[in-house]
DNA sequence: TTGATTACACTCACTAGTCGGTATACATAG
DNA sequence: CTATGTATACCGACTAGTGAGTGTAATCAA
């Protein structure tokens, strides 16, 4: 087997993250994420105390990969903060357009387990969504523009609203849409930053 | 009993909306909203012949109560096109303040039921939001600004994506975040519009 | 010997959905 | 004005299966 030379909890995990990720939490039993892994019940269980706490494997297995993603789009976007920050649109769509892409697992666990807003993957996906958000107020501040903290937050909503419209449309045009926004609105912030021209 | 004269197929969707909407989709039973609406499961299988169905029901009651509250709300709003459309993130910003704010139905049953693209939720889902863009884009078609339908995107982008980030951190100042980013946007296409000044 | 793993039987609560039957109302036929 | 038919609305009890999580004894590798 290809990822038989993984630690057991790393195959659990994984194991989870497909699951969770493709069927949603609360669809997927402890038993099929064991048999996915190949693993009894019993092993599973030796490692989690809980499928509340596997959840929280499977979201914070998530949030390192994401960021670096979202920093390697915005690094590779020709142009300057607009067109980069509009990249990352662009590349989100281009990866929405893959069948098996579900929308934002954060997004998606956050509104599955709206009803327990003490549970652990709530806080984990909070911290996450403020990662983004401070990566971008601190690129934007850095860059001299104005308002950055309010931006960065105008940027992560257009993001999660296109995660949350696209999940129901599945029609990525609307994460091409959300870029231009966020093109318009750092444009406008560059014009009224510090010593920026018109 | 105050609903008592209420017909019993309505006393079952207001259960399953009440729990539905609480709880989430998948964590309610069917059990418990036969419970909740003071009926038999035999009686709930009577009028729906499934879960499904009952979830479809429990979105279309939502779709016609949504719709007006947006019109109300933006009707409401004092100034401009900018100013109504940004009154309506604050409308939703004090109303995102209640306890029993659970982010938006359609939304969050989206993210629950994404593994099934074709279920009657979806649908009913994306033909909501749908009425909601078609709204904002004849709203500000009529307004004469440039790239309506564009425009209408990104709010209901920006709309959507509170829902989504409020969900999560439960701070309700992300909606006036998004609601002035609404704002800068309706506002540069009123610049740009037929006959607007500068 | 100790930490990791398996096999597997088990608990107990819960789940979607069904079977057969009942109460009422309102017909129409004799 | 009965008697029978038919449709709607409703219910208690049930099935067959799944859920998370546990108990226990045996195995395997370092």
């Amino acid at each position: 087997m290809t990822s038989e030379e993984l630690p057991t909890r790393d195959r659990i995990v994984n194991a989870a993250s497909d699951l969770f990720y493709g069927e949603g939490i609360r669809a997927v039993s402890v038993d099929a994420v064991a048999e996915k892994a190949g693993v009894t019940k019993r092993t599973l269980y030796y490692h989690f105390t809980s499928k509340d706490e596997l959840i929280a494997a499977y979201l914070r297995q998530r949030e390192q990969p994401n960021l670096a993603r979202l920093r390697r789009w915005y690094a590779e976007g020709e142009g300057g903060v607009a067109d980069k920050t509009r990249a990352v649109f662009r590349n989100l769509a281009r990866s929405a357009r893959r069948p098996s892409w579900k929308g934002c697992a954060f997004l998606r666990t956050s509104a599955e387990l709206a009803n327990m807003p003490g549970h652990p993957a709530m806080k984990i996906g909070a911290a996450h969504k403020k990662d983004f958000e401070n990566w971008f107020a601190a690129t934007f501040e850095a860059e001299g523009l104005a308002d950055a903290a309010l931006l960065a937050r105008q940027v992560v909503l257009l993001l999660d609203g296109s995660f949350a419209v696209v999940l129901l449309h599945r029609d990525p045009a609307y994460m091409e849409a959300a870029g231009e926004a966020a093109f318009a609105l750092v444009s406008a912030a560059r014009r009224d930053g510090v010593g920026q021209a018109i």
